[in-house]
DNA sequence: TACGAATTAGTTGTGCACAATTCAATAGCT
DNA sequence: AGCTATTGAATTGTGCACAACTAATTCGTA
């Protein structure tokens, strides 16, 4: 897997093939589209679903801790938000502490829909089809090119 | 790289960091964002970019195989290519065989373009940081990945 | 303590991304 | 030839994604 075949990367190329960054994006379209089904089940979009799973974990977080694990700004927050609250998953309270904060906080529905989530992670770890060692080599190798092109 | 250390990835688990379709999702759009400024010198947005790359190596192509090529939809590339076409970068006309099928053609300024893109894959490529296996090694990955997700 | 800078959410405007639908043109079948 | 199914592109409606901006609150400091 490390030793470069004939087809080796050309990385000052113009072709579409040669561009990781192609081959980026269309990966994460065709991930998402293959979670589609699932979610709508759940009644929820897939940057809905990345909500979910921070809240389920930590709960009345603010919206600016959201948007710090997720890497998404406020504007694709506050509106994402707002149907999540109209669909009865969420409820937002601006703190007291610190009345410019709202705190996002979990409805009996937000939380009990997590157990209904729960096949979700394998039912897509299945359809990957990579083994466990090209699993960990993609998480990282993705990660690192996160934390490079995301510098200054 | 290849062994799993203490923080192996839990591919059941509902953890946003353990989620390799987070990373994948995170890694996109800050490479998109790393894209940005350059493109912007161009005049273009990244698919707006991807597009006039499927462009400048087959000149004249009908829209169904744009769409092939880049796994989109006419319901997104239409509205893209109305936008191409008033920035004077492309020709859009019927096919005269199969007056279905509209055939793009690049303009003069769409054609000159190609000399100004030609720093940016490598301004990129030195932006990702990754080593020339590391790269070659996550074209790979994404690649089966995205074949495996969209299969059926 | 008054006041300017910084922080936090939200709004606005543009551009994808995709499902569902529509419409025209063509191909296939009898 | 005539009819039906298919194909190719566009339109419509919903939901991100982000830059630029606004408004409210808090902090720092003179």
């Amino acid at each position: 897997m490390t030793t470069a075949g004939p087809e080796t990367t050309q990385q000052g190329s113009l072709l579409l093939d040669d561009q990781l960054c192609f081959a980026l994006y269309a990966a994460s379209r065709a991930v998402t589209a293959r979670y589609r089904p699932l979610l709508d089940e759940l009644g929820l979009t897939y940057p809905q679903y990345l909500v979910m799973l921070v809240l389920w974990e930590q709960d009345a977080i603010p919206v600016r801790d959201l948007g710090i694990a997720l890497q998404l700004e406020s504007s694709t927050l506050s509106p994402l938000l707002k149907r999540l609250e109209s669909n009865g998953l969420i409820r937002r309270e601006r703190r007291l502490d610190d009345e410019r904060s709202v705190a996002i906080h979990l409805t009996g529905s937000g939380a009990e829909l997590r157990a209904r989530a729960g096949t979700v992670p394998l039912a897509i770890g299945d359809a990957m089809g990579l083994t466990p060692e090209q699993h960990a080599t993609a998480r990282q190798l993705l990660r690192l090119l996160t934390a490079n092109v995301s510098e200054r």
